[in-house]
DNA sequence: GTGAGCTTGTGCGTTCGTGCACAAGCGGTA
DNA sequence: TACCGCTTGTGCACGAACGCACAAGCTCAC
């Protein structure tokens, strides 16, 4: 499994992979460091030294194979099968996520959608109907879910993790406003849209030249 | 305007607002760092030293008054007046962000829907009905609006993001999975849902003990 | 007034991320 | 074969972020 990726670098492949798979779709076949951070925003150097943690692919004085690169990018992110996910909280967000065919698109299919309230289980939302938290377990195991996205109220999150953890769920990705404990080896990422907001504030009102000090997590 | 508040900081900033909101329900005056640490699910010494950027309110031995702090944190994010915003692109994701009532709550009304479709204007969505995009300069004026969320296709994004500018917006927060450019002046935070789940996808492929790399840890 | 016990504020060493700048290396041309 | 132009891969130096550890300083008890 080659070496360690750094963080940062992670956080990039996904951008990285989004500007190839448009290079590609336009009958591309090489690329250059130069091109693709262009396209993805960033500077050459760091594309160069980014995609070396990945091995090295590049030909010196002709660039990056891009189906190649594109294959070698989905591999270290684990694209390489479909990674079924469950959503928790069929509130407002909840749906519209369900909704989002980005999910299914990029390799993460929503097999489940799951929420407390009696009224709401039954109801069908995008093909899928909506199961009650009690039968989380059972529906994480008989489809292998590996994705919890939490989109409960804040007061609900820490109970919905607890239970996607001893389902038996991998990752989670959590919209909840809240801190949320989880074990060292359940990767989880939080995305706070009044989070964003407020610190936008900040900048908004400085005035700043800053990118608005972000984390960087798309682009 | 106080001194300089490094990135990292600022990015904590809502999240020690947020737990002090709820220290702050709870009856508590005081707060030490180590508490708010806790709460935060950060490190207490960060904690003090962010807190630091914003001046010194702190009493040795004692620790922060909260609502002394609460109004501190408020007036480095801009939060001591309400900050007016508009939803570019009804779609699934639009409109749930219109139902959100996370944004309003914390001093982010939503006053504006902004759609493409001619046969989505007119329709009333939380109250508000929708406009067409040709008619955002004077919607941006009108209401003073100073942030634009941009959940359109990416297609579109760049566009809706240039006439946001064009407009006056002073910061944008886009959800659409493509590269933006907008003048230095006007900060700009993305969140891409897909990239998410891709990170996610690295680290779980890993079993690292790692926590999703990015933004922080539990939170 | 004096001492004990906390808690803040911050100096400092360490780690991580960034990007410049250049040598190494490949392909094409004569 | 020898040379030229282009692009990769990376050493290096700088800056940001982090967190330990400790001195400074406040409150309370006696």
């Amino acid at each position: 499994m080659a070496r360690e990726i750094p963080d940062a670098t992670v956080a990039r492949l996904p951008i990285y992979r989004r500007s190839l798979v448009e290079l590609a779709s336009t009958g591309a076949e090489m690329v250059s460091s130069a091109a693709l951070a262009d396209l993805a925003g960033v500077n050459a150097a760091k594309v160069r030294k980014d995609l070396s943690y990945l091995g090295t692919y590049g030909v010196r004085g002709v660039g990056y194979d891009v189906k190649f690169l594109l294959r070698q990018i989905g591999d270290a992110l684990g694209l390489d099968i479909e990674t079924p996910v469950v959503i928790v909280g069929m509130g407002n967000l909840g749906q519209a996520l369900a909704h989002y065919g980005g999910f299914s698109s990029r390799g993460f299919p929503i097999v489940a959608l799951v929420d407390a309230s009696e009224a709401k289980v039954g109801q069908v939302v995008d093909g899928i109907a909506i199961s009650h938290i009690d039968d989380l377990d059972t529906i994480v195991k008989e489809h292998a879910i590996a994705v919890g996205i939490i989109a409960t109220p804040a007061e609900a999150a820490q109970i919905v993790a607890d239970a996607l953890v001893a389902a038996g769920v991998r990752s989670i990705l959590s919209f909840a406003p809240s801190v949320l404990h989880v074990p060292e080896t359940v990767p989880l990422r939080k995305v706070d849209l009044a989070t964003e907001l407020q610190i936008l504030g900040y900048y908004q009102q400085r005035e700043s030249p800053a990118e608005g000090g972000n984390t960087d997590k798309s682009a």
